[in-house]
DNA sequence: TATGAATGAGGGTTCATTCAT
DNA sequence: TATGAATGAACCCTCATTCAT
């Protein structure tokens, strides 16, 4: 039994070894331009072994989105909970997503193309799980906004449209600093995010 | 002369017709699973047809990509000098953007996907044509929040941050109702849009 | 009729001029990897007018080796009756072969080809016509061979194996000229080249 | 270990039933008319297969010439070596060329075609190393003719040029009996082809 | 007669997937 | 379980040939 264990510790090592590469690379080249042979080579492992663990590529990159975007929400989820007040909650949210992104920079070019639509329908579809994982992330942000109008703390707009405008503010960020690297000032500072999504971008006597 | 003429416009349409199927194909498939034969068929000419107007896939998808960002970029120019104060210049701008997507929408997948990284380098880099486009739209709505900013109606931040802002926002809300699609009430309002942006989702006495 | 005439030495100088480009480009690509459009570009003509001369690519192919070949027989031809005794027609045919090869360079990687076996079978078989130009070629040097024999000039060996010597040794001549093309010392003096054929490459008391 | 000797004593066996199965196809069709598909089949492997040999259809090619190019140049070389005096040497090496070509016939298309010029250069060139191998055995054979010079057994001549007569005279005689064919007493007998190099066509007293 | 856009079969090449070892 | 050679469908692209003008 020591003995299954040990080998099942090491399967799922393996596992994750190669969901590590098969990060690197569909971020690199995207889904299509991937292969499995370069997965397989970066993950030190042979093609066939792949598909021990994974059904087919199309899975392999289902079960890394997933693994991922569960990561992600788990997080921002955890950071709501620990504020108190819907500003803090809020803030909280926007700061874990873009310390989510900046330590899984390459996740964030397939979490981006998600977004973008591709492969969001058609053969590469997203399981039905995560699907859920974002609608639902989604809507607990919504659920904070909704609180925060019952507050008064909040315009009174549709609670959805205004996540939609956090998450794009955010994603624009991340998307800068991803690609623009400008390494020196060219980061967008989390406080201008949130001061821009707060209180707007016109100064003076609001 | 009047029939070179004609053969000549006849030309330019067919080369039309093509970009047109496809920037369906691409955007519903993605730069990879887009096919020529599915474009030639949709186009209703053959493969080698294809090969006529354009040097091969990745040349047809540029010179596409490179239409419509010229496109999108003179609307956006235009509609910034109709205006003659930032904050009009800046509401035209947003309305632009949505307008110019709502008739285009095969074409925001398209765009995003270059926001978002793929195929914005490697093997289907941009021309530089396109991309100096872009960097100088960029530019341009800088140029209206430095000015705005000069006048004390922006905040004083980087431009270039609230340029992105405003970006990020409005993509949002494009790929909110792209596939989101709930036709009634979801499509987010340009109002909406503006008043968080220009104001935050913060109430009251800011 | 004047205008018909006409016509006809416009139509053949047309012809000429295609047969002229054809050479060029099958003499530089080969068969295969020369293009209709190519030869049509370099001929000054379009696609579609070369298809108004010959049947097809093949018709092209044959009709201008048969026209070279039926040039260099004739001129082979001429230099044997020119001569009286043996050893002059030898050499007369010698020197008419690389003065031909001289002023059509091009046709000899054609001519080469043929004898290389490339597509002297196959689809594009020569024409029957062309094969016995060939054959005759060799049989009236054959026969001025035997015509030596007889007169115990030239050494009893099987006329046709003669031919075939002096045939190999000039064609290699040519071929070392033109690819070589050592333009100083490199180019293969006809004198040498008979010398070794009629007293072979030993030196002294033979 | 004994595992991984078979496998790779395998995989050089079907590289080796690949490069046979090409050589026919080249030898038959040509290079360019030769089909990748026609080689899988005759080599009675999938298409996929040979591209786990052979980068691509040139490099195939390309390696097949090389590899007989060795065979036949070490042949030379070693015959060569058996013999002491000069006129010794060069009948063997005729004799190495003849035999090798008898039990190559194939090969003798595509090496014809190399000296010949097609794919010489251009696309399809030869890899250095081929190239040398054949300058190298032209320039081994002209040493041969110097020497005989110095010692006064062969006619004072360019030694380079008294080898492409030797090499021509050959080519001749291979040539004739690949397509000639005719079984019965076309085959030219070495003995001719030697009396003819070493004394020459001229009958009596030279 | 000359043109050149349109055609589409066919070739080279890639790559996800399988399976014997 | 791990391996990697073998497979073959499917892709991009070429080019001889046709035909309306």
């Amino acid at each position: 039994m020591a003995e299954l264990t040990r080998r099942e510790r090491e399967k799922a090592q393996h596992r994750r070894l190669i969901l590590e590469a098969a990060e690197a690379v569909f971020a690199e080249k995207g889904y299509h331009a991937a292969t499995m042979h370069e997965i397989a080579e970066r993950a030190e492992f042979s093609v066939g072994s792949l598909y021990n663990f994974f059904e087919n590529k199309t899975d392999l990159y289902r079960e890394l989105i997933n693994m991922r975007a569960e990561e992600f929400t788990a997080g921002v989820a955890e950071s709501l909970e620990r504020e108190p007040d819907v500003p803090g909650k809020l803030r909280a949210a926007i700061r874990a997503k873009l310390e989510f992104f900046r330590t899984h920079q390459e996740f964030f070019l397939l979490f981006a193309r998600l977004h973008s639509g591709e492969e969001f329908e058609g053969p590469v579809a997203l399981p039905e799980k995560t699907r859920r994982l974002y609608v639902e992330g989604i809507r607990r942000l919504a659920a904070v906004m909704a609180e925060g109008i019952r507050r008064g703390v909040i315009v009174d707009r549709d609670p959805t449209t205004l996540v939609l405008c956090m998450d794009g503010v955010t994603n624009s960020a991340i998307a800068h600093w991803m690609h623009g690297g400008d390494s020196a000032e060219g980061v967008v500072a989390p406080e201008v995010i949130e001061e821009v999504l707060f209180h707007g971008i016109l100064s003076g006597g609001k």
